[in-house]
DNA sequence: AGCACGCCGACT
DNA sequence: GTCGGCGTGCTC
């Protein structure tokens, strides 16, 4: 593949340029380039655009299909690292791929605008080592004493907090001439990781990956390696190997991981290994450090960063490596906006940049496999636990059999278990994807069901909040007292189990124990996750029993866990989704991981209505090569992906004639080329959602056509009314 | 994405 | 009479 980076330095653009500006327009615009000011594609430049001003990127030289009277000239060139080539070509190719404008993916890549002003340097204070002040008070002394004891210049906010005094006391020092000002970097340099530490012993396993890991890397070229190995076999220490070695070799590599999975935990190992906390890359950065930390990564100061899906989108200098962990996750599916998929849209970036890519997971996703299976990706299998740890035993417990009455989801199995595990002081973990107290609420008088008003949803009751809630869309209410259908009072029934109601009932049949809840939407408290506590607080042992929902499936250790049960294994099988059934799999495989990490052996139990399902039955055999085998037979079958592609249109407005109007006049013009099928057009899964129709078409297609070429051809033909808008999904994951 | 332009209801 | 609601359309 020819990559941008690889030719030579790039040739000064003059008279017209290319300018691709950060907004969802057709394409690039040209402008005018001043007499004098020097420009190159990748220079960030400031341009009008009808009446205000914006950021732009240098894309190229201009064309001549505008008469010069019409264009308008760049105003200024920015002072900041320009925009690599190689991450240049990436977005145009992602936009093409997933048929969006290239504005809009740029846009992904300047979210940081006030990154593109050069930091300026603040003001910080030295001890001048000369006179001291008339008068030394108190706070004076305690100033005086900290900078005595540093030879670095530290701001007056740092002075401040190190001797519990305010500014003033600082400035006031300054002011006698006790302390001098001097101009200072704003930012500290960030620490750099250490390559060699005596700390890391390696299996013979983990030695022979890591060897064959460091073969890859130098080579110094584009090269897809899939890591596979169970939880605990070290799969992490493995490839920060690789990520020491592409350090040696002064490269930059980025750890892609699934937000949820960015934790302190996984930061402390790092620094366990590396001697430093890398730098991270996340929703909740505050906006100076997302500055920072961008600009670090532009001028090469960051060497490893670990990041969410979009640090994809960094302006990496020197990019040598990228690692995908948890690649069979389903969060690293972009769903709003540019719709992508990170670990994908990782490898296209490597091929493009010319350089090696580690896809990582215990339940490697079943594209990835066919593509290991093909020769297309190298793989390196780590088979055992490391440290001894045992993988858990998995039994699957009939719920046809335990005939339980309708408010009761535990079965005596389980909860026999259950018993036996406290009874030893080990600790239990329930699962049940579903967060509130009942997922749905009918009126036993009239059979009505609270449903969304903007919708096609159930509402959630939330017992502990007192109210019900849709889940899409975050419509809430407090719960009627009466059906508000039929106004029969008290009539209103909770049906089936979130975790708040599973509590009640272990409360109930364990009455010694009190157990804890979490999901995603703990409360937060003093700027504290409430998330983040209760899985320490489990961690140290000080929660006996907990239930949760998927936010505990991911990487946490918990050394006193030995028994696993999962109350209803069957939740996400059902739905048509063509990956419920891998998905199942790889989330169930990943909360049994949580059971006997640390000395005892650990248990699952999978409550199911269908043991004898292959998802079962390969969690329980410990047999995944069969079912995945089975699975690939299907999807290549049925020419489903990886075999076929499928494109998903979603067309949504608040008018449903106007919408399944355009779907028909879509559907009647669509591509008549041999190998591309329409399925549709037909109400979407949520065919109301925040108050908008939906419909969806969707296309099936073989895998080698140019399939966005004739869409783009197709839709082209048609004005989407401004009401209704148009949501293109190429490769759809939810089938939501 | 913004911002201006344009065409219909309640106010100093 | 105007101020201002947000629908529609354009930005080199």
């Amino acid at each position: 593949m020819d990559s941008p980076s690889s030719t030579a330095a790039e040739t000064r653009i003059t008279g017209r340029a290319s300018i691709l500006l950060p907004l969802p327009l057709a394409g690039a615009y040209d402008y005018l380039v001043p007499e004098g000011m020097i420009l190159h594609a990748g220079d960030y430049v400031v341009v009008p655009l009808g009446t205000r001003e914006r950021i732009a990127v240098v894309w190229g030289p201009g064309s001549d299909a505008l008469p010069a009277a019409r264009l308008k000239a760049v105003l200024e060139r920015r002072d900041a690292p320009p925009m690599p080539a190689d991450l240049r070509a990436f977005i145009d190719w992602v936009a093409s791929y997933t048929i969006q404008p290239p504005g809009a993916v740029l846009r992904m890549a300047m979210r940081v605008p006030a990154a593109l002003t050069p930091p300026t340097p603040v003001t910080a204070y030295l001890f001048s080592g000369g006179k001291l002040p008339e008068r030394l008070t108190e706070p004076r002394r305690r100033v005086l004493d900290t900078m005595a004891a540093t030879s670095d210049p530290l701001t007056a906010a740092e002075i401040a907090r190190k001797a519990q005094v305010s500014n003033a006391v600082v400035r006031g020092l300054a002011d006698c001439g006790a302390l001098k000002r001097v101009s200072r970097p704003r930012h500290a340099p960030l620490p750099q990781p250490v390559l060699d530490t005596e700390s890391v012993t390696l299996s013979p396993d983990q030695q022979a990956a890591a060897a064959t890991l460091r073969t890859s890397i130098a080579q110094d070229a584009f090269s897809v390696t899939l890591l596979e190995g169970v939880t605990g076999s070290g799969k992490t220490e493995v490839y920060f190997d690789a990520i020491a070695e592409t350090l040696r070799r002064g490269r930059q590599a980025l750890i892609l991981l699934p937000e949820i999975a960015l934790t302190v935990q996984f930061l402390s190992r790092f620094e366990k290994r590396f001697g430093c906390q890398p730098a991270a890359w996340h929703s909740e950065l505050s906006p100076p450090r997302r500055q920072h930390i961008w600009r670090a990564v532009a001028e090469g100061e960051v060497r490893v960063l670990v990041g969410a899906r979009s640090a994809l989108f960094l302006p990496f200098s020197e990019p040598g490596l990228i690692v995908v962990d948890e690649e069979h996750d389903p969060a690293f599916k972009q769903e709003e906006g540019v719709i992508y998929h990170a670990r994908d849209m990782a490898v296209v970036r490597a091929s493009l940049g010319g350089f090696p890519i580690l896809l990582s997971s215990a339940t490697p996703s079943l594209e990835s496999r066919v593509n290991a299976a093909s020769g297309r990706y190298r793989t390196i299998a780590l088979p055992q636990r490391h440290g001894g740890a045992m993988l858990p035993t998995i039994e699957a417990v009939d719920m046809r059999a335990a005939a339980l009455p309708a408010d009761r989801w535990l079965s005596p199995q389980l909860v026999t278990r259950m018993g036996e595990t406290l009874e030893r002081g080990e600790q239990v973990l329930l699962f049940l994807n579903r967060r509130g107290y009942a997922p749905l609420t009918l009126c036993r008088a009239c059979g009505h069901r609270l449903e969304c008003p903007h919708c096609s949803a159930w509402l959630v009751e939330h017992r502990f909040h007192g109210r019900v809630q849709c889940h899409h869309c975050g419509f809430e209410a407090a719960k009627p007292e009466s059906c508000p259908a039929c106004g029969e009072e008290a009539s209103l029934v909770a049906c089936g189990p979130g975790i708040e109601r599973l509590a009640e009932e272990v409360a109930r049949v364990l009455p010694a124990v009190t157990p804890a809840i979490l999901s995603g939407d703990n409360p937060r408290e003093r700027g504290l996750s409430s998330v983040r506590e209760t899985i320490d607080a489990f961690g140290r042992g000080d929660i006996r029993l907990l239930i949760g929902t998927q936010i505990i499936a991911k990487g946490h250790n918990f050394p006193g866990l030995t028994l696993v049960g999962v109350v209803d294994a069957d939740l996400g099988l059902s739905g048509g989704d063509l990956r419920a059934a891998e998905r199942t799999f790889q989330l169930l495989h990943q909360v049994s991981g949580r059971a006997g990490r640390g000395e005892r052996p650990g248990h699952v139990i999978l409550q199911s209505y269908m043991p004898e399902h292959p998802v079962m039955q390969a969690l329980v055999s410990g047999d995944s090569e069969r079912f995945m085998t089975t699975e690939t037979a299907a999807r290549r079958a049925r020419r489903l992906p990886p075999f076929g592609r499928l494109v998903a249109l979603i067309l949504s407005g608040p008018d449903l004639g106007q919408i399944q109007q355009l779907a028909a006049t879509l559907a009647r013009t669509a591509p008549h080329e041999t190998g591309v099928t329409l399925l549709g057009p037909a109400p979407a899964p949520l065919a109301l959602l925040r108050g908008r129709h939906r419909y969806r078409l969707l296309l099936m297609t073989d895998r080698q056509r140019n399939i966005q070429q004739t869409i783009r051809r197709w839709l082209a033909q048609h004005k989407i009314p401004n009401a209704v808008r148009l949501h293109i999904d190429v490769d759809p994951y939810s089938f939501l």
